[in-house]
DNA sequence: CATGAATGAGCATTCATTCAT
DNA sequence: CATGAATGAATGCTCATTCAT
């Protein structure tokens, strides 16, 4: 514990590991000194509350998860491969680090300042992500141009999230999140492709729905 | 407030504007009390804790919810036009009843209890609804049977509830429902819809990440 | 449960099983009235509160109590037999009814309003006994005249007491109360008796204490 | 307030005052701690529960207490001047402090806790001295050696803590305890004590409880 | 007399956070 | 920087008792 980041660090490895034994609202600002192996005063010298440590876990963490993703994304091209790429890289986390997913899953959303006072810098990188991804997709013509990035990264996220979720609250033998990678990039690009021969059916649907032509973004973004 | 249910009944509501109101970590019990009209005890002869409160919300309110959703989709036929019929429902919803959709989206999961321990009853059936649409587009040879059910119900679903989280909290001006329905309706039904003439680059694209066959289900239900 | 008496008496039996059972304090009023098989509220037309109940246990058991051990010390003449008869009749009491020993031993003493506002009329009268007997003896010559009476029977109820309470809470192999019973009376007994020829040394002692002359009653009743 | 042993120490205090004052139960945590001058979770870094206080008073004062007996019991010697320095002691150190007796001699017992659960480490201490006494004498045959020390230091102890009991509740003018000792040391002493020229009569009395010999201990300690 | 739904007073205890050392 | 003793706010829940029926 060299240190100050050292410090820091091992107290943040602590409350991971107390969070996802005891849940969040259970564990003791105590404990988590006990077992960072430093004075309960101490933590407030890098965080300002108890909850600034979750927030701060999910920061951290996520922050090296979307430097690893960015990684893993550059090795493939082409922007089918890379979305089917991200939906394995995020599902594959799960399995990776089973306390921390409990935590980003579970416990980060017990947490009234992260829902609703908290702005998740990093989520909305995270999210982005998919939206350049579908972006450059639709400026390369793979993808339907009439599709709103915004909400396709909230789409995708939400599908992902709910299987994570659902994945790590299962008790006993979880779902094989390889299978369920396999099975959204399936649904997903196919939703989101382009036919090279556009079906009649297709604009039909389209604009049953809205009537509109294929810049329908809704202002969202 | 003639009978046991009346009174029952204007606990629930005064609790959903209570919880709306001051979220559900600082509504005080005597408030819900106070707002419906009766006295603390009386509470607790109709809830056993105060999140029993939040979770008889959910179950009753969903309650409601989905037998007014199946007469709707009765009033529709065909997989495709069903699915697109529940994605509106579901987002028509929220802005029908702002405060229930504040307390059902955010207040809901911030209790511990609703997290881990409540078994979702109505959530599994609503799930299940989803389900029950794609396998019998399945049937009729409208949806790819390489599908899963079981995963697309959880990404349908978690699709609509990340856009409906994050229409909750948005404060200012909130994206439209209308529209996030129609871009959900075209994605998913695109996604799930069996092409007359299977294109060789979706069988690549199956094969790709198992090699399996159309059977993919991975024993997920 | 024909008559009012009836129906009072069927709530002090089921309150003597239920508070043997889970102690004063821990039995609800609901469960006496349960077990009495009456309605919560019938009980407080029978008592003023659950305190009443308890006292009034003790008050009827010891009005019982009291007949019978007088009819006991009617078939034993002198003074001598009849205290070493109430000895006896004391500690046998205590094996004869468990539940209800539990209840007046321990119970009875964690009431408030038993220790502080209640003035024991029947518990005066039980000990006013043994200051008979106590009179009787010194009447007759018997026992020593020096001795006050309103003393000597707190002395030994008091041991009589914490015998009994002894043999209440120890768990396990209990004291035989016979042993105990036999021991008291000689105990006493001898304390109490005239010696025919008073020793030098019991003169002394009482000099040593206080140098008074035999009537130190101290004004104590 | 200079260190730990203080703080705790005059948490004590206050409590003793605040018990005596209003009853251990309508006693207030936050009044024991606003009279001890610390904030209401201080206390809890001393004492687990309330009746903790209640306890520690109890271990607390005995302790003082019995360091203090066996002090004055050093200065007398001789079974029979022991035994009567005891009586003389308990009823002595009542009218020492009132407050004291009050939470003692009343309050304690209304503890579920001290009267259930609780193991009375320095009551027995306290007994066992009678008891030693006792054996002593009996050694030195003084006292008779039929008599159970087991039995005699509940006997002696019940007398005791009957008219300690009497003397705290009595309102108004209370008994002279300087009495109440000299007749209980009387009573007990003849009682006890060997006969040179054992009497015809005594030994009738003690074949007529049990028929047994001087060795009647019942197994009882 | 009997019922039992409704009442509402009452408070010990926890634990995140501070700050003097 | 680090400590950890001290702080004190904050409230859900129980259950004896009532009273309209």
């Amino acid at each position: 514990m060299a240190n100050r980041g050292d410090k820091r660090e091992s107290i943040l490895d602590a409350a991971v590991r107390v969070f996802a034994r005891s849940g969040f609202h259970h564990s003791r600002v105590s404990e988590i000194a006990r077992e960072a192996g430093v004075a309960d005063g101490t933590i407030y010298l890098y965080f300002r509350h108890k909850e600034d440590i979750l927030i701060a876990i999910f920061e951290e963490k996520m922050a090296g998860v979307i430097v690893k993703l960015r990684e893993e994304l550059e090795l493939v091209s082409g922007a089918e491969a890379r979305l089917a790429c991200f939906i394995e890289y995020h599902l594959t986390q799960m399995s990776r680090n089973r306390e921390l997913a409990e935590v980003l899953q579970v416990e980060l959303r017990l947490s009234n300042k992260f829902m609703k006072e908290y702005v998740p810098i990093r989520l909305t990188e995270y999210l982005d992500i998919i939206a350049e991804i579908v972006q450059e997709g639709q400026k390369l013509g793979q993808f339907r141009p009439e599709l709103n990035p915004a909400i396709m990264k909230r789409a995708i996220f939400g599908a992902l999230d709910e299987l994570s979720m659902h994945w790590v609250l299962t008790r006993g033998r979880r779902p094989d999140l390889k299978v369920s990678a396999a099975q959204l990039s399936d649904l997903f690009l196919r939703g989101l492709r382009q036919t090279e021969a556009p079906c009649i059916a297709v604009e039909d649907l389209t604009s049953r729905h809205d009537g509109s032509v294929p810049t329908l973004t809704g202002g969202q973004t």
